[in-house]
DNA sequence: TCTGGGGTCCTAGGACCC
DNA sequence: TCTGGGGTCCTAGGACCC
């Protein structure tokens, strides 16, 4: 008795929440929100999804219909959901110890000793969030982080609010065989089709598998979610960096264009602006990267798809944004189809390595910012993201608030609702009569 | 006309070594 | 006809997550 329980803090539709925030008057509406360039759902309110819109779903072909359900549609503003999730984590690490960040919206906690004071803690956590950012949580309290997921899941379609494994299981001893076993965390599309060969469908049926067969025709990955459905722990999210929160291994900066783009010009001036923006990532958590591989695409939904990739080892390990940004656009020449019209591109920089222990040799020296990128970090945060960069004069000005670049290239964001925690200029405004 | 953007981990298989 | 047996390291690809 007494061993600390798992809790899972998960927001509840968080980025339509988000939008609400600074909107009360969209309090009870249906609202979608879109991802980049304005392409699919990828958040609904609840009022949204009882219209029976799903995820994924492209906004152009379920425009129509959810206009004149009087859907409300905005882009996705990163910046503020974001912004509002570092409050909203920050209050759940004041309240209840071991908070593991899961994603943007859900983090991991564990209970106290005594489970009575772990409920009253939730019920406390969930009013805080409430009444001081203005998300709506659902808490999840169970012996392992599987289970936790399968109570927050079941909870959420009660409407959310607060869940407990022992509980929910007191109350129907047979709730795994009513979920379906693709709705176990760690089960996706082809392991269910897998499953279900082998007569596995329902979550019940997964945890009276045996683990050493499941080990055998799977991975170690499923052998762990069986005991974890049995309540026995099994799942470590240990690359936990107590100093600098998460240290990728691996950074990412990738975008869709607004609209397709052909020849050089163009793409050397996305490609340096995502290796930019990659290399302040990477300053961010103080790596260095070794390695850097730029893709090009075209549209996979039009005739003649083509992808290419193109990768540099650098020759000493850097942090430095022109060594970053250089090598980034040099990979495009022997790439590049002068008359592909490309619809996305991306960087990726791997090989990292910390900044803080990179050991030098005679005549190794990692190519360390010498400055200059520091410098433009400071100013974009003073300033706003892309506000000064290298190498992309002449494609300034054109955007929102000057915020964004005037390039064609530039994301479609045509609903986007106000950055009301990150931008001085779009500030909520209270008037008082 | 119009279909996201990140990440992680594991496994299999090849190269290479003794 | 015969063609060892391991170990390690690396990479590509597959699977998953939100």
């Amino acid at each position: 008795m007494g061993s600390r329980l798992f809790v899972l803090a998960d927001a509840d539709s968080f980025y339509a929440s988000c939008e609400r925030v600074f909107h009360p008057q969209l309090m009870h509406r249906p609202i979608v929100v879109l991802s980049n360039n304005d392409g699919c759902v990828v958040s609904r309110s609840r009022e949204a999804k009882q219209l029976g819109i799903s995820n994924g779903l492209p906004w152009f072909k379920i425009r129509s219909q959810a206009e004149h359900d009087g859907v409300i549609a905005r882009s996705s503003n990163y910046e503020l959901y974001a912004s509002l999730s570092a409050r909203m984590m920050r209050l759940m690490a004041s309240i209840m110890p071991d908070q593991e960040i899961y994603s943007i919206d859900e983090c991991f906690l564990r209970g106290f000793q005594d489970p009575k004071r772990t409920r009253i803690a939730c019920r406390f956590m969930r009013d805080t969030v409430l009444r001081g950012i203005g998300i709506p949580l659902t808490i999840a309290t169970a012996p392992t982080r599987t289970l936790a997921k399968i109570v927050s899941h079941y909870t959420k379609h009660q409407g959310g609010g607060i869940g407990d494994w022992d509980l929910l299981k007191h109350q129907d001893p047979d709730v795994l065989d009513r979920i379906d076993v693709s709705e176990v965390w760690g089960v996706g599309r082809r392991l269910t089709r897998r499953l279900q060969g082998m007569s596995i469908t329902t979550a019940g049926d997964l945890s009276r598998a045996d683990p050493a067969l499941i080990r055998h025709h799977f991975s170690v990955l499923l052998q762990r979610t069986v005991l974890e459905l049995r309540g026995v722990p099994a799942i470590e999210l240990d690359d936990f960096d107590a100093i600098s929160g998460f240290r990728k291994q691996q950074i990412m900066c990738s975008r869709m264009f607004g609209h397709p783009i052909t020849g050089l010009p163009d793409l050397s001036a996305a490609v340096s602006t995502y290796a930019q923006q990659a290399a302040t990532r990477l300053r961010r958590q103080g790596s260095l990267t070794g390695m850097l591989t730029v893709f090009i695409a075209t549209s996979p939904y039009s005739q003649g798809y083509q992808a290419r990739s193109g990768s540099v080892i650098l020759p000493d390990p850097a942090d430095d944004p022109l060594t970053i940004a250089r090598a980034a656009v040099s990979t495009l020449p022997h790439m590049i189809d002068p008359h592909a019209r490309y619809v996305r591109a991306g960087v990726m920089l791997a090989n990292l390595t910390s900044a803080a222990s990179f050991q030098t040799f005679d005549g190794m020296d990692a190519k360390r910012d010498n400055g200059l990128g520091m410098v433009l970090d400071q100013a974009n945060r003073k300033f706003g993201l892309q506000s000064v960069g290298i190498g992309w004069a002449g494609i300034k000005g054109k955007g929102r608030s000057k915020q964004e670049t005037g390039a064609k290239w530039n994301m479609k964001r045509q609903r986007l609702s106000n950055r009301g925690t990150t931008r001085w200029d779009e500030l909520c405004v209270v008037k008082a009569r």
